[in-house]
RNA sequence: CGGGGAGUAGCGCAGCCUGGUAGCGCGCAUGCUUCGGGAGCAUGAAGCCGCGGGUUCAAAUCCCGCCUUCCCGACCA
């Protein structure tokens, strides 16, 4: 492609309202533009990136076996009744009507369509099992949109569903996936880890996130320093501590103290000159069916996800004042377990052992201090209910979590028979009985993905594509086009390379020599090849590696072949 | 939905407080000189000052309403 022939608007200056560096960079690019909140064109040069990525994904679901379709992006609101979908979605799930009135909505996701689709087509056990998949256009209206097409409302989605005739066949299906996902982010030059995420009342460890490590990443992820253990904050685990209880002749004189006002850790810790490791942290829960009394000590935090799966409830929030007072009889900052009744009273393994605490007396501006579990409280159970962060013990291993940052690109989730039970997606097994089948889901944000990569390769110069989603693998600075000699040299070698089937760009624009290489930096072509006064006076070309900034001379004569060798080690 | 910014030329911004010919930088067009890391000079095109209403002789500027957009939070995956 020659740039005088193609489209690459890009700016100088950092667009007002971009806040994250990939939007930053892909607005400065000429990757996209904005339309409106969370919706995006992708111009030429994001275009070459998203299909590039696209590829990648569609041959390693290709290989793993699933079969590429296209569904619907406009949906009848039926499908999502007969899940049961269309009331619980939310305002997430566009809405419209068509000029008959009848109720459509944009797809947010296709689990509907797919399920309808298949069960039209499959009733024999023999026909599975079978994954389908598509590349195409997703619709979230998100509350708040932000960081440009990394949240945005319209994305770009792979979208995979699994159709098998039993649990084990969709553990195999599912396992098949997390392999192309493996290959696929491996693929396109990402540093990634797969972390086990909540697969809510599926269970069992069904669920796996692929994310993309990078520091401005938005999810909090916690990995074994030792073992291959990785598992989001929602979901991961805490070893429970093999903690004896304290001696009882340790024990303080439990003491009821005032403490005007002082509601939050922090102001009865500096009140009773303590420190929050020293303070039970006592949270009231409503579950819709009673309330649950969550004790976690105070330099701790609440997983609400753990908490909720361990009660084993369909709902849970932080009870409201009312029910604090009804529970512990005062007002909210004063609650503890000490003569709590009537609730139940779990406890995070991070109090077990714990001695002479502070906790809240259940009484206006009272806290209650050398609380002793043993003494002067019990739990109906311990249990992991905290969120795990840096140095909490790996449930495998025993050895220290640590925590780091990153972008979720690919989620693969188990579904089970969700909705081919209400969607009545059955078939018939080698005795003629009906079944419905087991079901799994995998998603992968293409335009997230991208934005990740750019989020977790970049400079201040701009963008540092990783070779196999770069929108060219080489691009030739042509430093003086009105120069016949290096005009017709750099045309020689764009030609040569074309006819090879790389993907170059020749910089054939008349701008001044700064110009051009300050996009090429900005644009992040990973091998750059300058033809410029050398080339005229000595016979030699600059081959420079986005990357490293390496650079090297290299006679006219080799240079093609230079080119041809550096293109399969760049990463 | 709550809190906080912002809407003026394609992009970045000033002007608004204190009402009176709409400006600057970049970009764009033309010419000349330049040409290995965002050139210089000259000339030029480009604006419903977010929208609607009000006050006023006069509104980008003051008042009211609305819309859009960005950030934080709640929410979601």
């Amino acid at each position: 492609m020659r740039y005088t022939q193609f489209l690459i608007p890009t700016l100088r200056e950092v667009p007002a309202d971009a806040e994250v560096v990939s939007h930053q960079l892909m607005l400065r690019s000429g990757m996209i533009r904005k339309l409106a909140a969370g919706i995006y064109s992708t111009l030429p040069l994001g275009e070459r990136v998203m299909q590039k990525t696209s590829q990648i994904v569609r041959e390693e679901m290709n290989r793993a076996g699933a079969l590429e379709l296209t569904l619907p992006f406009v949906q009848p609101a039926e499908l999502w009744h007969e899940s049961g979908r269309w009331n619980v979605y939310g305002k997430e799930l566009l809405r419209l009507k068509d000029r008959n009135e009848r109720e459509f909505c944009l797809g947010p996701t296709h689990e509907e369509v797919i399920t309808d689709v298949v069960r039209g087509l499959i009733s024999s056990y023999k026909q599975l099992p079978i994954t389908l998949y598509q590349i195409h256009i997703k619709f979230r209206d998100e509350i708040r949109p932000r960081f440009g097409v990394m949240r945005a409302r319209e994305f770009i989605m792979k979208d995979a569903y699994s159709f098998d005739a039993d649990e084990a066949g969709a553990e195999r299906s599912y396992m098949k996936m997390y392999a192309a996902y493996t290959n696929i982010f491996a693929r396109l030059g990402l540093r990634f880890r797969a972390v086990e995420a909540d697969s809510g009342p599926i269970g069992g460890s069904f669920s796996h996130e692929f994310m993309v490590l990078a520091d401005t990443g938005e999810d909090v992820i916690v990995i074994c320093s030792a073992c291959d253990y990785a598992a989001n904050t929602e979901k991961a685990e805490i070893l429970a501590p093999d903690v004896r209880d304290a001696a009882p002749d340790r024990f303080g004189v439990l003491e009821r103290v005032a403490t005007p006002d002082m509601r939050t850790i922090e102001e009865v810790c500096s009140f009773l000159k303590t420190d929050p490791a020293s303070v039970i942290k006592t949270l009231v829960f409503d579950t819709g069916d009673g309330a649950v009394a969550a004790l976690v000590r105070g330099d701790h935090d609440i997983n609400e996800i753990k908490l909720k799966n361990y009660l084993k409830c369909s709902e849970l929030s932080l009870a409201d004042e009312e029910l604090i007072e009804k529970v512990t009889g005062a007002p909210r900052g004063f609650a503890g377990p000490v003569g709590l009744r009537g609730v139940r009273i779990i406890a995070d393994y991070g109090l077990k052992g714990s001695i002479n605490m502070v906790a809240g007396g259940n009484e206006r501006d009272v806290h209650v201090v050398n609380v002793n579990m043993s003494r002067d409280f019990s739990v109906d159970a311990f249990a992991d209910i905290r969120l795990a962060g840096d140095g909490d013990a790996c449930p495998r291993c025993a050895r220290p979590l640590t925590t780091t940052r990153g972008i979720e690109v690919g989620h693969i989730f188990k579904l089970g028979t969700k909705y081919s039970t209400s969607m009545q997606a059955q078939f018939l097994d080698a005795q003629g009985q009906s079944h419905p089948m087991v079901m799994g889901c995998y998603g992968i944000g293409v335009g997230r993905t991208v934005a990740a990569a750019i989020e977790q390769s970049h400079d201040s110069d701009g963008i540092i594509f990783p070779a196999p989603i770069a929108p060219f693998s080489v691009l030739i600075v042509l430093v003086n086009p009105t120069d016949e000699q290096q005009n017709q040299i750099a045309a020689d070698l764009y030609e040569k390379l074309l006819g090879h089937g790389v993907d170059v760009l020749l910089d054939d624009r008349d701008e001044r020599p700064g110009i051009k290489f300050k996009d090429a930096d900005l644009i992040g072509i990973p091998l750059r090849v300058t033809v410029g006064r050398n080339a005229v006076k000595d016979g030699c070309l600059d081959m420079k590696w986005r990357k490293t900034g390496e650079q090297v001379q290299a006679p006219l004569a080799d240079a093609f072949d230079r080119i041809l060798e550096a293109l399969p080690n760049l990463q």
